[in-house]
Formats: C-alpha cells, sequence, structure tokens
DNA sequence: AAGGTGCGTTGCATTATGTGCAACGGTCAT
DNA sequence: ATGACCGTTGCACATAATGCAACGCACCTT
C-alpha cells in the first residue's frame, strides 16, 4: 500500500538470500541506484541491514533482536517453558512449542534432546507444515472453510515415502487429529524420525499451540515413543489450564 | 533518510515491547491514524507485523524467518558449529559463539551445557558488552580509535562486585586480552558464572568471531574452568584455519 | 431500545516527499 | 597514467504519502 515502504522492505528477502551491493538491489528491485541507497540507508540507520567491510550489504542485528524480542513477548511460550523443560527432564527427548501464522506453522521455542542424535530444527523456522505433528494440530482447529482454502493451497512434497501425499490426504488426518486430540508423525519428514504430539487451548477451547516430542528410530521404537502419550498430553493440559486461567494480555 | 520508510520501521522496535492498537502507534509516531494504518498494513503484506485476534498489531512470523536466514548465511558460523559441538561433547559446558557488529557484540550460535544448572542466554540476544569475555575479545581487536570510542560511550552497569567499573579499566583490560590472545569473565556479569574465550581470526589475521566456554560454580571452580583453556584455544584456532583457509564468501 | 462513544476505515485535495537524472569522485586494474 | 566501475550528491519534477473529515461498526450506557 505505500510503495517506499514496500520497495525498502523487499529487501530484506533478497539480502536473506546472501549478501548484495547496491548495484544488484537496485537491479532487483528495479529502481534507480540512488533510490536503492536512499533505501538502504533507512534500513541501515534502523539496524537491519549491516554494511560489511566489502560495502556489501546484509541482513543486520537488530533483526535479531527484534525477533527475539518478539518471541519473549508470546505469551504462551512463556508459560509453557518451564512445561517443556520438565518433560524434558522426563524423557530425555527433543520437545517442541509451535504457533500457527499466517499460513505457517512455526517453532517459538525447542528444548533439545539429552542424546547424541539430535534432530534438526531451530526457533523461527517454518514447520513442514504437511507432516509435522504440531502442523496438523494447529491445522486441524481451523475454521472449515480456512482449513480446506489452506490444504488445497499448499504443496505436499515427498520427504518419505510416508509424507501426506496430497489434500485430500492432509484433510482426513486433520479430521482424526480433531476427533482424537493428539497427533503423530511417524517418518513422514525424516524416514528415521517419529514425534508425537498435543494440542494446547485456550479459554475458549480454540488451539492456540500445540507441542510435540521428537525422537530419532535409534533411540526408541515408534511404538515406544506412543507410551509417552499420556504424558505429552498431560503437559499440554497443563499448559492450556494455566493459560487460560491467568492470561496477562488478550483477556478477550 | 526516508521519512515514510523510517516511520513504518520505528514501528518494530514499539511493537516489540508488546502488541499495540492503531491509535497508540499513530500517537506513538505523532502521525494521523490513516498514516499509521496505511504503514502497518505495509509492514502486514511483507509478514513484519502480524494482526491478532483483538485487532491489535504485534511482531510477525517472517521476522523470525528471516532472522533465521539471516544467521544461517553467516559463513564463520557455518564453519564454527562443529567444532562448537565437539568441544560440548568433551567438556560439557555451554559453548557460546559470537560477533561483533554495528558497537553490538551479539550471540549467533550456542551449544547448550549438559549439565541441569544452565546460564541464561539466547542467540540474537546482544551480550553484556562490559564483561563478558567474547566481548572483550572482539573490542580488543578493532583499531585503537574506534575502540576508544566505543569504550567512553558505553555504560558499566554493575551488574556484580567484579563487574568492569568504566572506561578506563574496560581500556585496560582489553589492553591485556590483546596481548594474551584469550579473555575471562570471572562472575562479572553473574556472581556464580565464569566463562573462557579465545578469538576466531580470519585470513588478515583480524578477530571476526569470539567463543567461550561458560560454567556456573556449583559445577566447577574458576581454577578448574582455566584447566580448559588450551583446548579452548585450539578450537578457536582449528575454527580460524578453517574459516581462512577456504572461504566461500568475502574474497577480498 | 435508543443514543452515544471509541475504534478502524475510506476518498480526496494538498503539497511534502521520494524519484530519476546527470555529474562527480574515489578505487582498482590495466 | 588512463580508463572503467561503483557509490555518492544536488537538483528539478511529479508522483506518492499525508492529514482531514466523514462513514460504519461494535460495544457500552441510560
Amino acid at each position: 500500500m505505500s510503495q517506499t515502504v514496500d520497495r525498502a522492505l523487499s529487501i530484506l528477502p533478497l539480502l536473506a538470500e546472501g549478501p548484495a551491493d547496491l548495484g544488484r538491489v537496485a537491479e532487483r528491485l528495479d529502481v534507480h541506484k540512488s533510490t536503492a541507497l536512499r533505501l538502504l540507508r533507512t534500513l541501515h540507520e534502523h539496524g537491519l541491514v549491516y554494511r560489511q567491510s566489502d560495502q556489501r550489504y546484509r541482513l543486520g542485528a537488530r533483526l535479531f533482536a527484534l525477533a527475539q524480542e518478539a518471541v519473549e513477548n508470546l505469551d504462551v511460550r512463556e508459560i509453557a517453558h518451564p512445561h517443556l523443560l520438565a518433560l524434558n527432564e522426563k524423557c530425555g527427548h527433543t520437545v517442541h512449542l509451535a504457533v500457527y501464522e499466517e499460513q505457517e506453522v512455526l517453532y517459538i521455542d525447542k528444548v533439545e534432546s539429552r542424546y547424541p542424535v539430535r534432530m534438526y530444527s531451530r526457533i523461527g523456522k517454518p514447520v513442514a507444515i504437511t507432516v509435522a505433528a504440531v502442523a496438523k494440530l494447529l491445522l486441524s482447529d481451523l475454521p472449515e472453510a480456512e482449513r480446506r482454502a489452506v490444504a488445497e493451497k499448499l504443496d505436499y512434497p515427498t520427504y518419505t515415502s510416508r509424507s501426506t501425499p496430497n489434500a485430500a490426504a492432509f484433510l482426513k488426518e486433520l479430521a482424526t487429529v480433531r476427533e482424537q486430540g493428539w497427533a503423530t508423525d511417524l517418518g513422514g519428514h525424516e524416514e528415521s524420525i517419529n514425534c508425537i504430539g498435543a494440542p494446547i487451548r485456550g479459554a475458549d477451547g480454540r488451539v492456540v499451540a500445540a507441542m510435540s516430542v521428537s525422537a530419532p528410530n535409534v533411540v526408541v521404537t515408534a511404538e515406544e515413543l506412543l507410551t509417552l502419550l499420556p504424558q505429552v498430553r498431560r503437559t499440554a493440559d497443563a499448559i492450556s489450564r494455566e493459560y487460560s486461567g491467568k492470561s496477562p494480555l488478550k483477556e478477550a
């Protein structure tokens, strides 16, 4: 809606691909060099862009700080964290917390496995939305119409032979998840990794976040992992209770 | 330099404080509501801002994703990570990697301690610049003039009785660090936590990053921690060698 | 139920603001 | 030394951002 800001913000994803010099930025934005310069300068003043020693620009430090503060302001996260830690202490596996936002599911917290074999994931990283247990939980609670719309629009990458193949299968899976109140990902993302997850609900009963426990085959089998389900659900319920009990924000 | 972009970007730190509604944003920016609306909409389109169910705005998901991609594009980090992991496997303590940028020192990687007692820190979080071992290492390598300028401009919070008290003491400490090629923080940030760190150098010999090992008193004494120094330095040197050997970017 | 307040939203006229141009200056390589 | 390249500056022009006032909506009051 605002051309100037729009152009300026378009620089960020561009730089996320890697450092770029002024000419390149101007070219990609299809504006004059002087225009690009002014935009970059403004971004620089705000610390979102950094000028490295070879004069090229890359994303700046304040971006991290902002993302940091943003994640810390999420009240679910704050409440959930100690519970996640406790669960990790008990079972030893990697524990994730995720939310749905603007057609994306992303991890907002993580407690690392105590075992040497760890799965790759990172806070802030978008989740493999068609297969992850947390994604199924979050999407399964969307209003019917939106759920369908999102499911239709998604890509269904075949990470493994057990990945969700298409929208129809995904919607069916979501229905199951919705009913049973928990979800799994059995080798759908990486052949050797299984997850089980449970939803965290607000006072109005809507799913506000989801958590999961992940473990590689080499540590525990899928069956063994499933025995943790009651524990995971209890943890999620405890978080839900605390979250809906005395939420500092969002008293709606 | 660009008023519109400047205003738009000013919204981000504002929202980092917590969610705000349109009126509040307009007020803080000292612009008309309609102007604030247009700016917010543009930010929203780019995913930097999210509109929650109560219509208030808060920082959005793409911010994480951007910060994420940014950190993954840092070549030092990529090279260093396996070394940090290896060191952590050996000694069990928390290992940090940090860089200096625009008068700030910030953690760009971290491997958590295996011990239950962990120190609080987070990737992207600015470091306590006047006391942290990594900060001393990074600042000690700045050109004399800049080092002085930065030292003068800093605040010197008294986190503990052993915190660096003022610019003079800090500059003296930096000189020591510069000469000996390693640094410590013995209870300067938190009374019970000690750190030792070593610099990572590029092909031209300049310090491009710094790493440290941190451990609380209750796990190992400062003296015991210091016995790890050779190991830490060897790790840092190994990273330096690899980094200057075959850097994919920055062939300047 | 009627009236009122507070909030986000829209269309429009004004002019401030961002734009592209052309010329400059520094750096590096030949 | 000479030329090419890239970032930078000042300026005239016109676009694009601004504030205003009016609207619509939801919620609360009496």
